[in-house]
DNA sequence: CTGAAAGCGCTTACAG
DNA sequence: CTGAAAGCGCTTACAG
């Protein structure tokens, strides 16, 4: 059933009809032909039109829209560069982002750093080279040094759920302050009086900082025990010691973890079955809902993200820049919260 | 918190340095300029090379791609459709084809056609605008109309997943018939006797037909009882009813439901969970394996897709056709048995 | 309402 | 080894 190949047909390159051919047939100049294809359609009259429709029907003619970058307005393309793209938040986004650009005649080219610094450096470059007209970028590092070139040259940039520190550049992503206030609230109306905060390396993103800082500050004004552990990859100590010792240490009072993103969620859900543990008597909700939080022992709680709200709000912004466009939108998002099993104690 | 804004910005259109001003600073011909930075390079002086060298980094100069498309070479742009961009299998299949493509100068386009005819017509056009050098397509519908003026053009295609019953047009995908044949094997020795298959609507896709059929014959080899329902929205009977039915119908038999991808498991999962159905003794497996299956009850059988593998021979097919590369790349792809709980009886 | 002409940023024979 | 010139497919003042 295998079958390793190498394909033996010889490429014939395709060939389109150009306007200069639909000129001919149509028996008229290019710049008419161009004009029916632009804004100017209704200056031509309608006999020409009919002239050209034809004639371009007949040679099955499009435009060429690398050509027509050149000379006139830009390439109608639009970059989203995303640190993680099995991610599903990612996904979301990046579908919210393309139905925005696609309803006003962008197309978006995807591409994927894997958390990289040097493919992120890279894939900007190549974005650059495709004159791409804005970029919509959820950053993976502290690339100061690498935006700069970028914001100097007026690139229109939107930052997606990653702050970077730079002022001048707008960000769209999750009310972070407000999404930790509503978790937290939440596991205290449940009675859980104290709480593990599973994150990721705050260092590289700014959203990550602020989501914990606030865990700190809030859990304080709750009187709630608190507690912090980074998941990943060679993290020390491994989420399944961390939790285990969470948990062992208050004994005595009612315990739940809190999860920072999807990806942590997995990583805790995964934990929790490894240790034995029982969600609801000991608490269990994450950031970012996922189809299977549902299906996941009695049900996870979550905060839903609005992605695709925050993937269209991150193309109207750029958009907004490009054209007059006046679009809507909003930089912080509240999360929804749906509330399972996970954290009913009984 | 929110905030809804218009963005106040003027938008200042990023300026760069072109050819022309390379060589005038440099003290050399665009020729030179050009040839520095394409396979002719070599063929310039030491001391030019450098002062090409020199004035392009000093004028921050990067070739505009869409330019060069116009004259020489073709745009280095790939095109891939997706029916479905929030399904993992698409997204792992787009991780694997991207990771060639840039591998090999290209960049990938990738647009989602939401299962609609009409945007998947649409979105090949605007591929097409953009003088995309080839497209994967993960076909939603039966677009023989549609395909025919892309075949005609010589435009390289590769189907992803779902043949279109066109025999010039090259197919990557799993080995529909292997991976039944894997599934129902393992359902047998584990001593379950009756199979309901839950699959999707079989007239959009021939990968879903294939399975069918090779579910029938299969089970009729190995003496099951089989049955089959199709899932989806407004499909009747619901998953729910079905699979009630199914158990109820075979009281006296060992039954399993197996899910034909993804999405199928996901919804098989749910059923699941409201009917009460503890799997196991009720068995449960699916085609695709997703990072929660090892979550769901005693964790979910799966056959994982080598999907970034199928991604890769997908874009290795294409390329081939547009340079002389001779990546070796393999049409049907074998999936891995992951055996879990819900297919241990006992 | 219509068209001749210059030009967008690059490449590629063709001469030196 | 190097460059002048034509041209890729389009748009856009500028004239009629």
């Amino acid at each position: 059933m295998l079958a390793y190949t190498v394909l033996p047909m010889v490429f014939t390159p395709p060939t389109r009809a150009t306007l200069i051919e639909v000129a001919r047939l149509a028996g008229t100049s290019k710049t008419s032909v161009s004009r029916f294809f632009g804004p100017e359609r209704d200056k031509l009259s309608p006999t020409l039109q009919a002239r050209i429709e034809g004639a371009a029907a007949a040679l099955d003619y499009r435009p060429n829209l690398m050509a027509r970058s050149l000379k006139g307005s830009g390439s109608r393309l639009l970059g989203l560069l995303v640190a993680d793209i099995r991610n599903p938040y990612s996904v979301a986004v990046m579908h919210g982002a393309e139905m925005l650009c696609r309803q006003h005649g962008y197309a978006l080219i995807v591409a994927n750093t894997d958390n990289d610094d040097a493919r992120e450096q890279d894939l900007l470059d190549a974005l650059d080279a495709y004159r791409v007209e804005g970029v919509i970028l959820n950053a993976t590092g502290l690339p100061e040094r690498q935006l700069a070139p970028l914001r100097d040259r007026a690139l229109p940039l939107v930052l997606l759920d990653r702050d970077l520190g730079l002022p001048e550049l707008d960000v769209i992503g999750l009310d972070d302050e407000g999404a930790i206030d509503m978790a937290l609230d939440h596991l205290h109306a449940k009675g859980y009086r104290a709480v593990l905060y599973v994150g990721e390396a705050p260092e590289r993103a700014s959203s990550r900082r602020a989501r914990l800082e606030r865990f700190e500050a809030r859990s304080q004004m709750l009187a709630m025990a608190a507690s912090s552990v980074i998941a990943g990859k060679d993290a020390e100590p491994t989420l399944e010691v961390a939790i285990e010792a969470f948990v062992a240490r208050h004994s005595a009072t009612p315990c739940a973890v809190l999860a920072a993103n999807g990806n942590v969620t997995l990583a805790v859900a995964h934990a929790f079955r490894a240790l034995g543990l029982t969600m609801g008597p000991v608490g269990f909700m994450g950031i970012d809902d996922m189809p299977w939080c549902a299906l996941v022992g009695p049900g996870i709680t979550t905060l839903a993200q609005p992605t695709e709200a925050i993937g269209q709000a991150a193309a109207a912004c750029l958009l907004n820049r490009l054209m007059p466009l006046d679009l809507a939108f909003q930089y912080r998002h509240r999360p929804t919260l749906i509330a399972r099993g996970s954290t009913q104690r009984i």
